[in-house]
DNA sequence: AGGCTCGTGTTACAAAATGTTACAGATCGA
DNA sequence: TCGATCTGTAACATTTTGTAACACGAGCCT
């Protein structure tokens, strides 16, 4: 499924304790394999025998459905780490949308070495907490938000990778097609379409041939989004809590909106 | 916000090796809170201190967006476990649905205990791996399923809790409301009330009272839902690997449906 | 370079699904 | 029992999709 430039190289024998080990340094010490466009790296069902650390280029995450739906669960990019928090076998297909780069590690040892390294630990505890995040952002996105809102939402998240300090207008590149945006979004390429035609007319988007976007009103666009502002459309934290926050031990709690009274 | 029976007791100082803890082991060493119907355990944004283990009762999970929506993300049974996963913060309010009790156990030191016993770091992981199991179900769900689908999903997803084995038909309690089944589904309960109306009209379902549901086909009834199988609708895995697995380590990936070529 | 062709992207209009609104019936707790 | 809340149904409005026609751009061939 994937080319190996060589061998693999293993720098953590056994089960000593490592002081300092983290996912970068763990993955650094694996070969460079590459995954050309349009091949998969693994799998929806595959044994869930490595996680991936992606070096270079864009992959698609998906689930086929019985009928032959597609659904997009998520797109990874460069930094990012696949398969810590699997069962036995992938929840996914991941599928090179651009030439990829990438190294592997087993999983049940990459678990082994964190039982006894706090470091390593709490790193795939940190990479697993940003991947249940997006799951629930994006559960949020497709339960709730309109064609429009979900475009714009897309438009924010992937505006939000290239450093949120940068000035407008922010650009970037989609490599995806609107074939994968639709199939993330849960819409269909022609609604992706229209959506993005009323972002532009509305003066908030501006696109350079297919893959190249430019936002020139990030907070307008998120306020349309359904988010409060661009700053906030992500981590560090999204919002301060809801009401302020209970401390009284003692049965506190207020009923939420459209309680419920058996 | 949580009403406590009496003052925790701890079981497990310091950090020394415990040979087979496990997250029943750990929740069971504290004392048992109680959490009335309509009220919070905790709130989206609040410093996540402790992690939850359910006992008994129903809890919505939720968030909110900033004009009012409110997306349920999920909800939480007996025997399931909460805050994990998460960063400082919890992602979502957890509500009760019913009167729930639950034990919780300082977030920071669950981990601390793990990485000195690989039993219970193994344990967290098949928690954690389970929520983003069901995360991405409801992914799919929400972006490529049909109302009456997400229903028919819906209906068996809780029918998996009374065990698989039993005699057609399957009978089971829906504690939360039309208004939560819509939340959680994507729907507004006019749509809910909808599909189930067609459901029943069809003879796969059946009700007594608002809560009570008796499924007479539930083979049609996973076909309808976009599933394979009744039996395959959920763990111990949905389905066998899409294409046969490739263990080629060169060059062997097959192009996807819908493959990008740039 | 010119011109073809194929995959991809865009737009318009009809059709379907879902959301809204309004109201009647059912259920549950006080 | 009453009243409040939740649920179910129907008519109508809106959003999204399906279908189809056409535009665009990259790559290929001559």
């Amino acid at each position: 499924m994937v080319y190996s430039a060589s061998a693999s190289v293993d720098h953590f024998p056994g089960a000593s304790h490592q002081a300092k080990l983290t996912l970068e340094i763990v993955f650094g010490s694996r070969v460079l394999e590459f995954c050309h466009a349009g091949h998969s790296v693994f799998w929806e069902g595959d044994v869930a025998s490595d996680a991936f650390m992606i070096g270079e280029g864009l992959l698609r995450l998906y689930r086929i459905l019985p009928d032959g739906r597609r659904a997009i669960t998520g797109f990874a990019f460069p930094g990012d780490v696949l398969g810590l928090a699997f069962h036995d076998r992938y929840l996914y297909t991941a599928e090179a949308v651009t030439d990829v780069r990438l190294r592997r590690f087993p999983r049940r040892r990459l678990h082994a070495l964190a039982t006894d390294c706090p470091y390593l630990h709490h790193d795939i505890l940190r990479v697993i907490a940003g991947e249940l995040e997006a799951a629930q952002e994006q559960m949020v996105l497709l339960g709730q938000k309109s064609a429009e809102e979900r475009v714009a939402s897309f438009l924010l998240m992937n505006a939000r990778r290239v450093g949120k300090g940068q000035a407008v207008p922010i650009s970037f590149d989609l490599p995806m097609t609107r074939l994968d945006m639709a199939d993330y979004l849960g819409l269909t390429i022609e609604t992706v379409c229209r959506a993005v035609t009323k972002l532009k007319q509305a003066g908030l988007v501006s696109m350079e041939g297919r893959h190249k976007v430019f936002l020139h009103n990030p907070a307008e666009l998120s306020r349309f989004a359904g988010l409060d502002d661009f700053e906030l459309a992500h981590p560090p934290w999204p919002k301060p809590a809801l009401p302020p926050v209970e401390t009284d031990p003692i049965e506190t709690g207020e009923p939420g909106r459209g309680g419920f009274h058996q």
